[in-house]
DNA sequence: TTAATTTCCATTGACACCCATAAAATCCCA
DNA sequence: TGGGATTTTATGGGTGTCAATGGAAATTAA
């Protein structure tokens, strides 16, 4: 596996301690994660958007100063966007158990306490409180309806879907 | 064989566990199914617009991935949509049986226990409840009797339906 | 020293892996 | 071409392993 993929609960214990879903630190292992001083650990920011945290490795880290390279260096946009990106990151670093420290600031945008959703997201993935982000899949699966359409625009009816009926039978 | 034809049904087990039929095995092999850490796996999802669960290997993954490709990174339509393709998704490997355990979310979705049937649909397969299949089953060849005349009309002769016959019966 | 982390160890339970059996399909040769 | 022999599938169940979790011990900070 090379993208974070798929939503997983764990528990959140009274050390603030959180177990990262095996299979996303495999992910991360490949994104050149490494709990060393030297480099890695994992990014984590609250997302501008949603009551979330955005949380991923090296190629998240260096996805975002791609996008701050394309801005003009003394623009009021880069700095602010360089706040808002930056400015609240904390590089987490897991224990020998695969576990890390959630800090209050984290804690406290996201509304975690007891439990937390891990919903992959491919390139990145994200941490939940699991009753919002019950509420807000429920909302992107809606949208998501909708834009299919456009995903499937062109093709013709009953192409990809077995809508059209006369699927398989035995 | 390279494409996922025909319906077979097979017990789901005490464990969850159910047996992939022989013949969509061979389908997942040619698609670079690879049981172990780096590559596929079996991805499976709720379906959008119906009580099925959508099944398929690599080729349906990078079908996944050229969707989200098309939109800009730091989106709030982006991270909706990328919950609702790679969130919902599982990562199923088969056991040296070629069978696969279900997790409880995707059974839930589908109203899956006791029997399940396996529906191929070229590129990827579903997984019903068989009650719910034949139901939907006779109920979409009613609507594609009704909207026929509407699809086809105007078409030349010999357009017919796209999945028409061919579709498997076995 | 007291509080707050971080590291280490123990328990639990889920799941991957292994072997056994039954049913079905396929083969093969008289 | 019939039917026994062999191989493949499907399915059931035991068991060892590892992930997740809880808590103690050790280390650092204040």
């Amino acid at each position: 596996m090379d993208r974070f993929v798929s939503t997983f609960t764990n528990k959140l214990d009274a050390k603030g301690r959180v177990s990262i879903p095996a299979g996303f630190r495999e992910v991360l292992a490949r994104d050149g994660y490494s709990g060393g001083q030297s480099g890695g650990g994992i990014y984590c920011y609250p997302a501008l958007d949603t009551p979330a945290l955005d949380a991923g490795g090296e190629s998240l880290a260096r996805k975002i100063d791609d996008l701050l390279k394309g801005l003009s260096d003394y623009s009021d946009e880069r700095d602010q966007l360089s706040v808002a990106l930056y400015g609240d990151v904390h590089i987490l670093k897991m224990d020998g158990e695969g576990r890390i420290v959630l800090p209050e600031e984290l804690r406290a945008h996201a509304k975690l306490e007891g439990e937390v959703a891990f919903v992959g997201l491919g390139q990145k993935f994200q941490i939940w409180q699991p009753a919002a982000f019950d509420k807000f899949r429920t909302e992107a699966r809606e949208r998501a309806r909708g834009h299919r359409r456009l995903f499937y625009a062109g093709r013709r009816p009953g192409d990809e879907e077995p809508q059209g009926g006369q699927g398989a039978r035995e």
